[in-house]
DNA sequence: ATAATAACGAGA
DNA sequence: CTCGTTATTATC
């Protein structure tokens, strides 16, 4: 006999159902192979769990219809793992392990089993059950494994060689790290899954997207050699995806690099996870159960004890949660560390400066940027970030189409999509008494801006200088480093080796102006990230922030201190009782629906419900708030109301998320 | 989807 | 009370 996950999407059938093995599948049916089933009369795919003697289930069993492969695809790592994330999430094991195992390509996996010989696959370590310490200086014999590496980019961390010794040590330290603006964060993951390697357990590096993958790949392979890692990415194609899937599945590789779905990788071994730049939020899985990046590898870390490295140059509220709970230790640099490798950040400056400066309003560009940005371009590439496209449109005067400008400040008006009143650019203030200066019409209308009109913009106002832009579908992995405007949308900006020469921050608040809980958070960020490819202040890299310079986040920016001002933001949603200082729970679906939903689920005692809003189209959204330690009883407790809901076959869809990021 | 089972109602 | 038909429910 055999049990089975089998692949159905309703809730209250969310556990294994047990199937007879013929004899002629015997041999095929280990356990984590796909089978096909007759399951309610229909054929459906699943997984077998593992073989057993004796069945609890008291009618007659069906019979597995095919064993699809014998490739055991669902190790017992990653089935305990989506366990775990279903419960966590409120949702089901079919639906994580949708995202946790790719689609079976045949070739692939038939041109594998010929490349994967018994001789290397023996000469790997076994896979050691999960939560097994690696002993110190245990491993593979043969000394085919990388010496221990030098601390090289660490060596600027007071704890960072220290961390490194204790990954080569197999102690599993855990860390949370604020990164020193440059490029050496891909060296520095790349030393630390080396360091890992050194101990023998294998190491999973998940970033938000291909470009920052594009740079741990080289460093891993300048660190670790050839052929000792691989890049598990989307946009590789089926086939090639599910081969390199297969290479970590089977052990063959040990250190594995990817975006979001890397998540789930079955590395043998585990011994490092790394989570960079976790509040991009290309790390929140939009499919369902919705699992995070970083949740998800701190519960691989835990279930195996393996070490952790989550980071980037800004600092979430989450990661700083993760520190003062004591699961992970701060891993920074001291400020005068801090100090010589970050730019000179300055705040756009005064007002009545900017409206004499006629350039400055043909660039829609304070003066003190453009002048930063006039001199800094003898000196190199200057980075221009501005809002994504559609994200804003500048007005004009709806009779003589003249372009609208600030009253106080001469910036350029403008509206985000939403019709909420026009605001300046340069200064954030709204003005209800607007009148046009030229014909005193006080009306504004939208115009059309995008990359093309602010090139043009900015051309003009820097003639000879060449300009480039990034962002969107066409965005640019580096430029070269000689003198050009790059206009870039947050996340889009181009590399340039030696880093730029300065970097103007257009715009700050429409970043902050989100209705986010974490639009602060997440200004500071995008910010960083951008202003971490500018050249160090020593060397005259400068960035102009066009923000009010007295908010904390401007502050946090000015003075290169993203630790602090997530301390503070964690302090605050402490104190209005917001994530990740609690649990949350969106629970999102027609009004009814939700309301029946609500009406149907046992709370846990101190879960509550916040409120239920309207959210888009016909659709309502009800809040749920539970202490951190009743998360799992809320999730648990959502899930029995789902598991009501598909068993009387509710056609209203209901969607649960929790800990929903970004849009609370 | 389909099969087992419960519920129901008409005719003996 | 029994048989045939229809709703319900569980899904190995």
């Amino acid at each position: 006999m055999a049990r089975v996950l089998v692949d159905v999407p309703l809730a209250h059938l969310d556990r294994p159902f047990d199937y007879l093995v013929p004899e002629r599948m015997a041999a095929a049916a280990v356990p984590g192979c796909r089978v096909r089933v007759r399951f309610a009369g229909q054929l459906t795919g699943g997984f077998l769990l593992d073989r057993v003697a004796v069945s609890e289930h008291p009618g007659r069993l069906a019979a597995l219809e095919r064993v699809v492969s014998p490739e055991p695809v669902l190790t017992p790592e990653i089935a305990a793992l989506a366990r775990e994330v279903a419960d966590r999430y409120a949702g089901t094991v079919a639906d994580v392990l949708r995202l946790a195992i790719p689609p079976r390509h045949a070739a692939a996996e038939a041109a594998a089993r010929a490349e994967s010989t018994p001789g290397l696959r023996a000469a790997s370590a076994p896979r050691s059950a999960p939560g097994a310490p690696g002993e110190p200086g245990s491993g593979p014999a043969g000394g085919s494994l990388p010496p221990r590496p030098e601390p090289g980019p660490w060596e600027r961390y007071p704890a960072g060689p220290a961390f490194l010794s204790a990954l080569a040590d197999g102690r599993a330290p855990r860390a949370v790290w604020t990164a020193l603006p440059g490029p050496d964060w891909p060296e520095e993951i790349a030393r630390a899954a080396a360091a890992a390697a050194a101990a023998g357990p294998g190491a999973l590096i998940v970033v938000p997207d291909a470009r920052d993958l594009g740079l741990v790949d080289t460093a891993l392979g300048r660190v670790l050699g050839p052929g000792r890692h691989a890049c598990l990415a989307a946009g590789l194609g089926p086939a090639e995806r599910y081969r390199r899937w297969l290479a970590v599945a089977r052990g063959d590789i040990r250190v594995v690099a990817g975006t979001r779905a890397a998540m789930f990788a079955p590395v043998a071994g585990l011994g490092l996870v790394v989570v960079w730049d976790d509040g991009d939020d290309l790390h929140a899985e939009p499919r369902a159960p919705y699992p995070h990046a970083r949740e998800v590898l701190a519960l691989r870390a835990h279930r195996a004890r393996a070490g952790a490295l989550i980071g980037g140059f800004a600092r979430t509220a989450e990661a700083t949660n993760l520190v003062a709970s004591g699961w992970a230790r701060a891993l920074a640099a001291p400020r005068d560390v801090v100090r010589r490798f970050a730019p000179d950040v300055r705040p756009a400056g005064d007002d009545a400066e900017l409206a004499r400066d006629e350039a400055a309003r043909s660039a829609r560009m304070p003066s003190l940027a453009l002048r930063t940005a006039r001199a800094a371009l003898d000196r190199g590439p200057v980075l221009v970030q501005v809002p994504r496209r559609g994200y804003l449109t500048a007005v004009a005067c709806e009779r003589c189409r003249a372009p609208a400008r600030c009253a106080r400040c001469g910036g350029a008006l403008a509206v985000e999509a939403g019709g909420a009143p026009a605001r300046c650019r340069w200064c954030g203030r709204t003005d209800p008494r607007w009148r046009c200066p030229a014909c005193g019409h006080d009306r504004v209308r939208a115009v059309v801006t995008g990359y093309r009109r602010t090139a043009e913009e900015l051309s003009r106002a820097f003639p000879g200088t060449p300009v480039v832009v990034s962002g969107g579908t066409a965005t640019l992995g580096s430029v070269p480093h000689r003198p050009a405007l790059v206009i870039a949308t947050p996340g889009a900006e181009p590399l340039v080796a030696g880093g730029y020469a300065a970097a103007v921050l257009l715009d700050g608040w429409v970043l902050l102006g989100r209705p986010s809980l974490t639009a602060a958070q997440e200004a500071l960020r995008r910010w960083m990230n951008a202003a971490a490819l500018v050249a160090p202040g020593s060397a005259g890299g400068t960035v102009i922030l066009v923000a009010e310079a007295a908010l904390p986040v401007a502050q946090a920016l000015i003075r290169w201190d993203p630790v602090t001002h997530a301390e503070r933001e964690l302090a605050e949603r402490e104190a209005l009782g917001f994530p990740p200082a609690v649990r949350m729970a969106a629970v999102t679906g027609s009004a009814a629906a939700v309301a029946g939903f609500l009406a149907e689920t046992e709370l846990p005692p101190q879960a509550e419900v916040i409120g239920t809003a309207p959210a888009g189209e016909d659709k309502v959204q009800a809040l749920i708030r539970a202490p951190r330690r009743g998360g799992l009883a809320l999730a648990a407790a959502l899930r029995q109301a789902q598991a009501a809901r598909t068993a009387r076959k509710d056609a209203s869809q209901v969607r649960v998320r929790l800990d929903p990021a970004g849009e609370i």
